[in-house]
DNA sequence: GTCGGTGCAAATGCTTTGCATTGAT
DNA sequence: ATCAATGCAAAGCATTTGCACCGAC
């Protein structure tokens, strides 16, 4: 709703990344700009063959193939984070310059709903300074139904 | 550590499944059986390879095909929970009569720990009850590496 | 006898990979 | 020229499914 879970974005993304890429030797080619230009037009979260077709669809030609290498060097980068509900399809979502949001799943309608919860930062670390370790990420999923009488 | 985690488990997991199974017509088999017997064997996680695995070196010869539907089964008795990493391979594990444990990933050395974090419920309930839902369960994954200085 | 269960093998479907081609420095 | 990236089609691989057979009530 507002930029409470922003961390200073002084630069875009795209300038995230292609410095991350030349770092290792790698190039920041056209289809590279193009899918994450594709993918910060995302509210929330998205899909591999939802991202693949919003491509095509604008004119924006990339394969499958190139789709999946790159999300995987958007993840390496730590630009996107892969979250899987279940192991029909990866789902994704931007988490560079923001903390991993929490995702809850309506069992009941199937809805996903990304939310804040700052205090799970907190938990998070502590648990890891408890045991000597520095957090990288996280990842929570809360399965929720309506709290109505129906089942 | 403890039993802390324990909710009065008054009747044995077989039991508890077993009058699940019967509720839905289903019938509690011997190869149903000896797969509850063998996750019980478990520790902490288990994957269906390994699962598989132990049950055909142990004599008790069932198929992989059972095995699937059975852990299948198994969660929608809410007796096991499917964690998942990683596309690779689901792993999962023993839920019921306790709180799903949080999972801590060692990025440097792929080590998982669970954990079980108390507070985390609270949170949990918390945010679901902001929002008129009820909780029917979470995952929450933390990804950290060793604190010292090495990278 | 009816039903559900099992095992086998084949199918599924997302994701990955091999390879020839292409592009940038 | 060299080295990496792309696209295509083929491969991979955990999981699922179709089907014939089997066993319990």
């Amino acid at each position: 709703m507002n930029g409470q879970n922003s961390i200073e974005i002084i630069e875009p993304l795209c300038a995230v990344f292609r410095r991350r890429l030349k770092a290792e030797g790698a190039k920041y080619t056209p289809e590279r700009a193009q899918i994450l230009d594709a993918i910060i037009e995302y509210d929330g979260l998205f899909e591999a063959e939802s991202l693949l077709e919003k491509l095509n669809r604008s004119g924006r030609n990339v394969s499958k193939a190139t789709v999946y290498r790159t999300l995987k060097l958007l993840e390496d980068a730590g630009i996107i984070q892969t979250v899987l509900f279940d192991r029909d399809q990866s789902h994704y979502q931007l988490v560079y310059g923001k903390q991993p949001q929490t995702l809850i799943v309506r069992v009941d309608t199937g809805e996903i709903e990304a939310v804040d919860v700052p205090e799970l930062i907190a938990l998070r670390d502590r648990i890891c300074r408890q045991r000597g370790l520095t957090p990288e990420g996280h990842r929570l999923q809360i399965f929720a139904k309506s709290a109505k009488k129906d089942a």
